[in-house]
DNA sequence: CATTAGCACTCGCGCGTTAAGAGTGCTAAC
DNA sequence: GTTAGCACTCTTAACGCGCGAGTGCTAATG
């Protein structure tokens, strides 16, 4: 167990190495006026912290920097939680501000975490289980084109050109959008693949001649699956980072955000809370060097996004962490709101 | 005027320091094959074309680099057509394969572009200047909330998500959107704005009370104008570049690529055909050590977008040119297909 | 006995020097 | 007009050196 003394001199090395970026000496820590020690005894201490595993030399006599283990602690237990009612009052004023479309909130989170941080900030859009399906509507726009549009109950629209095959007559795609319609009225948007299949198809070949061909096209229109959006704000402020001086590790950086089907899969696994992975405890090789924070929010009653942070692991952890904390409360709070809206 | 030898020389100098961006030196030319003379005449000529302004050092005893005007007379008098049999057909197997909106065609464009060249590139969208309105609707979601949809004739959907007021009533709402699929119903969407303006407003006075609280909002809702998107890509492409191995570029870089609406001006000025602008002839100091190529494309009868390719000045012109051409040719081409399919 | 002052020692960093290499410009010969 | 030769210039990488920051250890101190 650590004592006091190595408590508060872990603790400052992490604050200043956070801030700085440079090593730091055991001079430079008795000089702080919280310390009343003298660089002798600091030494003594940031040895055997060293020996425990929490620190770090970069070279034989430079100034320690703090290992995973020491961030890993630091986070765990040193961390007292700090009051941002500037900043949540900016999350708040621009959360709040009467919006109406869910992914234009999600995206200006994205984009103020960011701002606040200059870390780059990631946000998985809430997967829409519990929304319902409002209408189906196909609007022909000329004798072999039409355009379909699906309205959920939230007021989220998808929609799709495509061509109407030559054997499907205009009565009979009306039909279709009235069984459609009538049938999914109110079932979830994520049950609507299922839905096809079983009860749809099946009614759907009793009324319609030709059914064959026009299932492909419904199936593809309507009930594909649209894959969980993620929104990114900041993708060029980790270049502010004195860590990232090194054109590889900005190209590295930037062709692991192309995979962005990697990093949703790293964002989903989230449960409740906040959670902080540091370097190595991240799974994926091209993130070992950062840290990845991530707090998730409530849509309505159930329905999870995430929102993270990546950035070196040397961060800002209290800031960030309360920070996240804050956004992702006003998130839900925001969220709940409008999701009862449209009930 | 330049001898058939300077010529000869130039050229095989720009080529030189296209592929390799190092200087190069009167031994290295005259070692290619196709130069049947010695280094040293080679090295007059070269102080020759220096004293013109075609080339220059980097330092008194370095090798010649191309200069801007060198740069300049290279893209107008020494390129020659180079054919890219393969790389057009694998855009045409792109853009052709069957696509139905419009937005999906044009940011497979800006990726495959980047792609095939390693530069940045940037396609404006069309102006949507002859698309017609076909049909808007307005569905209700809740008491107080609605969605509004808009249809053009070529299957763009514009949506948005408004809160209904108290004051509002639904019939009056119906009203409303009657008038307005009446009245504007084949109308170019670039002259919403205006005939809502002029002509609806004061018919929707007649048939609805409490009209100016409405006003408003359908005026927000419908006829706002929508800026012209940017597609870009290949956005890090860039990086693999050798110029940029310094990190104060790439930030500068990045921070110009953000200010999208300044980006969009440059493109927009751009005639029919294909220019290219070198270093400082481009208007934007952030641009000023970059070569921007830019190529119009055709939208049905008359509307043009523009699609642009970003790189270093030392750019490989003849293969970048004779692409744009090729690609600005298949989109035009594909886009009257698809155009015409909605008439 | 924990703490601290003192001191030798270790590295990294910046700097000037040096040598190699690439390339030029000029002159003189072909 | 063209080219070979050569002195000269400048970059780059390598090397050595001294400085400063920082350490680890020892011995003195309260």
């Amino acid at each position: 167990m650590l004592t006091e003394r190595q408590l508060l001199i872990l603790q400052v090395i992490i604050d200043d190495f956070i801030e700085t970026a440079h090593p730091v000496g055991s001079r430079a820590i008795s000089k702080k006026n919280n310390v009343p020690y003298s660089a002798a005894t600091i030494r003594n201490e940031m040895a055997d912290l060293e020996d425990l595993g929490y620190l770090e030399k970069t070279h034989s006599s430079s100034g320690r920097i703090p290992s995973e283990k020491g961030y890993r602690y630091y986070v765990d237990h040193l961390i007292a939680p700090i009051s941002l009612k500037n900043d949540v009052k900016i999350i708040k004023n621009i959360i709040q501000d009467g919006f109406f479309e869910l992914e234009q909130v999600v995206q200006m989170s994205a984009e103020v975490l960011s701002e606040l941080t200059n870390y780059t900030s990631i946000i998985l859009g809430p997967e829409l289980l519990e929304t319902k399906l409002k209408q189906i509507q196909i609007i022909t726009l000329s004798d072999h084109t039409a355009v379909a549009i699906l309205v959920t109950n939230t007021g989220h629209v998808e929609h799709r050109s495509f061509s109407v095959p030559a054997e499907i007559n205009p009565s009979d795609l009306e039909k279709m959008v009235n069984i459609l319609n009538d049938r999914l009225f109110g079932v979830p948007i994520i049950r609507l693949p299922e839905m096809f299949k079983t009860e749809i198809a099946s009614l759907m070949k009793q009324y319609m001649n030709d059914f064959e061909k026009s299932y492909d096209y419904l199936q593809a229109v309507f009930f594909s699956e649209n894959p969980v959006k993620l929104y990114v704000g900041g993708k060029s402020n980790i270049l502010m980072q004195p860590e990232f001086n090194d054109v590889e590790k900005i190209r590295s950086f930037y062709s692991m955000m192309e995979k962005e089907d990697e990093i949703a899969s790293l964002l989903k696994s989230s449960d409740n809370g906040i959670k902080v992975t540091i370097g190595h405890e991240n799974e994926i090789d091209a993130i070992k060097d950062f840290s990845l924070i991530t707090a998730s929010y409530q849509l309505g009653e159930g329905q999870l996004g995430t929102i993270a942070l990546l950035g070196p692991t040397r961060m800002e952890y209290r800031k960030v962490i309360s920070l996240l904390k804050g956004l992702s409360n006003e998130m839900t709070d925001a969220l709940y709101l409008w999701y009862k809206s449209y009930e």
